[in-house]
DNA sequence: GCCAACGTTGGC
DNA sequence: GCCAACGTTGGC
């Protein structure tokens, strides 16, 4: 089982987007940035867990736990000249997005600012929080999720 | 392969 | 809206 953390501007899609889709299930698409495309098509696996993040937004935080329910597919959406997330460059015989299912688990009962992650022992190291990170998926260990879902 | 210019991200 | 940090592009 891994651990992951899933970045999202709610104004595009966010929890209450999630919250009204059937099943409360989406795909995850519209990733364009060759690394965290490595993880959606190769690491992420069906059962991890992810947190929920709103990005961009006043205030930033985590929201939600998602669970990966399919693996890595075809991100269709980048052969769909009418999509905001269309790739001219991309070629369906050779894909180059992917993406993933996922479904809600469950809503935090308090919404987790940027603020409080911070300032928060034992989360110094979680990617989010270095400097300059702009990957819309990182990894999280085990030790981080522990002390984020207890809070 | 280098690297300057440019576009995007995202907190504030 | 600002701007630092980063990824991508493309001329050479």
């Amino acid at each position: 089982m891994q651990y992951w953390l899933m970045k999202t501007e709610p104004s595009t899609f966010g929890l209450h987007h999630l919250q009204q889709k059937p099943n409360q299930t989406a795909y995850w698409d519209g990733v364009r940035n060759y690394q965290a495309r490595n993880m959606l098509r190769d690491q992420m696996k069906r059962g991890d867990l992810a947190l929920l993040y709103h990005s961009n937004c006043s205030p930033p935080g985590i929201a939600a736990v998602v669970e990966i329910v399919r693996e890595g597919y075809v991100d269709f959406t980048a052969f769909d000249p009418k999509s905001h997330y269309y790739d001219p460059k991309s070629d369906p015989t050779h894909p180059r997005w992917f993406m993933v299912d996922i479904k809600l688990v469950n809503v935090f009962e308090r919404f987790i600012p940027l603020t409080e992650l911070r300032m928060q022992p034992g989360l110094e190291e979680l990617v989010i929080l270095r400097k300059g990170n702009r990957l819309s998926i990182t990894p999280v260990t085990r030790a981080q999720w522990d002390i984020i879902i207890n809070l």
